[in-house]
DNA sequence: TATGAATGAGGGTTCATTCAT
DNA sequence: CATGAATGAACCCTCATTCAT
């Protein structure tokens, strides 16, 4: 009967049964979620968007906190997803190119408006209040990306770079991203006519590459000088 | 007895009176919003660390929302009087110079441990949801520190920067300093064995400093070439 | 006995199951609401009357003032059903038949000592402090009554009687009988041997209705005698 | 000092003093419970219209509910006063010209916009939730009114009537005048258009004075006939 | 004497959770 | 299996009252 049951469970497919409902609750929790995060979110309203009970949360996932943790990392993926790190480049483009695409990748996620923007905000929470939802989330998907982009910052760098300085400049450029991210009430009220839609997100992805390789190539020339006394 | 009592009483720091319980309220507030933010934060637990009955809120202050807008406003000024944006410069100072200074003390106040540490916790919260009293906070704090960035920035950029690319690069050296406060989790998973004492503290001030100015300066070689065509 | 038991559950006085604590609410609040007034009566006192939890109001009704005005038409329904304006009377009864029947169902509401005397109390009530829910009970229940009411006098005076006429002595005949309730805590006083029982409320219904019959039959030959001239 | 203090308490035109404060306090006391009742009201508001601290309710009376009952006995006095039961009549006035004068007066205190109206919408209240202030109230004020007007209606009833009639009559000549304070809610409410000024006033006055002494001499002329039989 | 800061009980309401059906 | 009625703890806030000054 177990084995039944999970065979069923295995079909993605069931548009009216029991996995259908598990579906549109994570759906919902992740609207809900986002927009105001954990603790402000009321199983009611999530239920009710889902078009469930009022018990349903409780029913598959057990608890509130669960259904959080659920969310948070399906949200991941989605948001990689629709938008990878490469951005499809040629697998043997320069590293300037790579970390360009790095960039680029990062803040159209950033500034998504789609359900792939989710996570985003869901991260945001995070980074104040931490769950146990965040170690699986950093193992998983937060530091292949920063593998991808220290890789990125070395080959620039210089086969001689020390660690720490590839550490302290790969931080340097994702910093530069995030902070749209993380900062955007302040933005919006510093700047308000300011808007970000496509050309001004290119823009900025243009300039924090520029600013960032200025930044290493000037790094790796001082410690190449450096290295010669 | 009486006359230095009323001596005392003109004193603000009084600590038997009206005022008292309103700082002894100020100063348990400001922990528990840091610590639970505003939601979480109940007026039972505030009162309670402030030696109060659950009715001083009210009574002092109101409501919880207000309560909140005076620790928010006030964490601000505690944060800034500890470290000046200036760090005690000489006046004459070199742009430079001023950069550096501005980027420690920013530093500073993101990684202290005391009171003025909750600011930036503050800050944070407000980034995810803003309140209204984020409104007057920028006016009067944010605003003012962004033009002190602005100005050093425009001077390291020569007279005949434009006013979008001042912004980007000050952008980009004040979002290398927050970095280290809203994503502190991640980086204390990713690097578990860094600690941020003041070694660390001024090593990373110092990167931040040389990768901007590099940064900037190779920006304003390159505006002036533009020009110059 | 379960089929039993669901043939009980179809009738309305299901006494185990979702309408049955609801109804107990309805109940419990009417009694505290007679009691104490709206604003006096707690959600508490309520629901332990009703033995039910604390949040059953907010479950079943919303909030307490919704709750009210379900008690308030609710218990004027009850109170008409036992004693209806026409006590029984057939159609074709006189005028003075139907005043005499208006009068003692009226009165009969008024003295009565079951839950149908609980509408008079929240009645009272809304007189000093109108809800919202007076308009609707005045277009469904006063309205009519004063309808009927003024039918019969507007007969006694005949058909040149002007509507303000009408309007002013339906009014004597009713307040006659409103007094005993609104001032009965006067007459008590004032009158503490006086009991209200059956045929003491029969001689009041003679009494008042001889003496509007007299009023209004004067009234009339007035009128009549003022038209001729 | 003690002394100098008390000679100063004991003048009753002290406007800054002891007694000044005290009589704020119930001057705006008698706003406070008739615009919004006993429970209603609360210390702080009547505290602040009168000017005095939060304390001077409890200072000066003990507490809230003796603070009411010198409120109440307080206004019924000055609404006698500007309306006496005999508005003035000639003392060999007939009774049908004191029965007119009782009701107009009546009528006046009740539909009275000034600070003489505060005792009406007090004694309402008092009719739903007696305090023990009711009964010195009755005891000096109601049943003196009460005799007056059972004297008009005795004389008008002749010397053979008995006191339960007289009683009855008296009450439907009452009851008349007072159903315009009781149930003005609903009669704003049936009939939105009708004013009370003072050409209306009057009409109602003449009318339950007609009324009342058509009923009350077709009483006497039906008791007279019985007496005979 | 007169104050006003401080009290604590109790108000209505919300919420995640449970359990009999 | 899925439901939704019912729960009770906890929320913020208001209030009359008290007491040290």
């Amino acid at each position: 009967m177990y084995v039944s049951n999970m065979s069923i469970k295995t079909q993605p497919s069931d548009e009216t049964g029991h996995d259908a409902t598990r579906q549109h609750l994570l759906e919902a929790a992740g609207e809900v979620f986002a927009e105001v995060g954990f603790r402000a979110a009321t199983v009611r309203e999530i239920c009710q968007r889902a078009g469930a009970n009022i018990a349903a949360v409780n029913y598959h996932f057990g608890d509130k906190e669960t259904l959080y943790a659920a969310v948070l990392t399906g949200s991941c993926q989605v948001s990689m997803q629709k938008y990878p790190a490469d951005m499809g480049l040629a697998p043997n483009a320069t590293a300037e190119q790579r970390l360009h695409a790095f960039v680029r990748s990062f803040l159209w996620r950033i500034f998504s408006h789609g359900p792939e923007a989710r996570h985003g905000k869901l991260m945001a929470r995070e980074m104040i209040e931490p769950t146990a939802a965040l170690d699986s989330l950093i193992k998983e998907n937060i530091r292949p990306m920063s593998m991808i982009l220290m890789g990125i910052v070395r080959e620039l760098l210089g086969a001689k770079a020390d660690e720490r300085t590839v550490r302290l400049c790969g931080t340097s450029v994702v910093s530069q991203v995030l902070f749209y991210h993380h900062c955007r009430p302040v933005l919006s009220r510093l700047y308000p006519d300011e808007k970000y839609d496509a050309p001004q997100i290119e823009g900025l992805a243009d300039h924090i590459t520029r600013f960032s390789l200025a930044a290493i190539k000037q790094t790796a020339k001082a410690k190449s000088a450096e290295a010669k006394k």
